[in-house]
DNA sequence: AAGTGGACCTGCTAGC
DNA sequence: TGCTAGCAGGTCCACT
């Protein structure tokens, strides 16, 4: 479910009202991808910091350390006064005098990871390695071709590989590549620098705009208020297999790329 | 180092 | 109506 968009939508809806809460409570329920590692209660009594992202992860600062949580595909973070019981696929409450923050991932790949700090323990060995943020000046055309020059995977892979730039899943990366006119299946390496500037800029845009709109809510993504996204209704590509090209006409097209569906055009993007 | 495929888990839908 | 196969927004890990 979640990439960038979703990520920082969700953080951005609840990370203002939990900052300076502290912890009454934490309850956990099936096992996640990672055991918390620590005992949940001793993150009671903590204030939580102020909530930052980097790719498609959340760092929740706390006194001891903190809580890494990523949403892996099924998950949804909600921030309520009254929660209510929890239900069969709430698998993580952290109870506040300000709210519960609640996990709900039905296929549970998500995670909550406690560490010392984010250059430490799991949360520092989860964040090595990966790529630049989108939104980074440092995320420019030319590096995004010194990276692909070394890669001969199909470009599509090598923006869904996250240690170049992060945020972009599998939406997205179709996304951007049509609007940036790449064959999916074109060789990393092959793409001219031009159309790394071209396919940079498709990258941010594409995300500022479904950041924009709220992220994209395909069957459930809902931001912490319970707000669903809009950005699903303006894909070009993603999901629409058969039907017809909004700029051209031709059927989009469906290719298996890394055991995951690309859509694209075969007119509109060329290798 | 880079590439490949399997693994994790549940729910929904299309098709027979 | 009921079963099954296939698909789903992620990414880690083992192996070549």
């Amino acid at each position: 479910m979640p990439e960038l968009p979703e990520v920082e939508v969700t953080r951005r809806s609840f990370g203002e009202r939990i900052h300076g809460a502290r912890v009454t409570a934490v309850r956990l329920g099936k096992p996640l991808r990672w055991p918390l590692g620590c005992e949940p209660h001793s993150l009671v009594a903590q204030s939580v910091g102020e909530v930052s992202r980097r790719a498609k992860y959340l760092w929740l600062p706390l006194e001891s350390g903190g809580l890494l949580m990523h949403l892996g595909m099924s998950g949804s973070l909600a921030f309520c006064d009254a929660p209510g019981e929890a239900g069969l696929h709430d698998h993580f409450d952290l109870v506040t005098d300000r709210g519960t923050l609640r996990l709900t991932d039905p296929r549970r790949f998500g995670a909550v990871v406690w560490s010392p700090s984010r250059e430490s323990g799991l949360a520092a060995k989860l964040l090595a390695g990966l790529g630049v943020e989108p939104f980074d000046p440092a995320f420019t055309g030319a590096y995004l071709h010194a990276a692909l020059r070394r890669r001969r995977v199909a470009v599509k892979l090598a923006l869904l590989s996250g240690d170049i730039v992060v945020g972009a899943g599998n939406i997205y990366a179709c996304e951007a590549l049509f609007a940036a006119g790449i064959d999916p299946r074109t060789r990393s390496d092959r793409v001219s620098l031009r159309r790394c500037e071209l396919l940079a800029a498709a990258v941010r845009d594409t995300l500022a705009r479904a950041l924009a709109l709220g992220g994209s809510t395909l069957r459930d993504f809902r931001d912490a208020h319970g707000m669903a996204g809009e950005f699903q209704l303006e894909a070009q590509v993603y999901g629409r297999a058969g039907q017809s090209c909004r700029a051209c006409g031709t059927p989009i097209r469906r290719w298996v790329q890394g055991q995951r569906s690309t859509f694209f055009c075969p007119t509109c993007q060329r290798r």
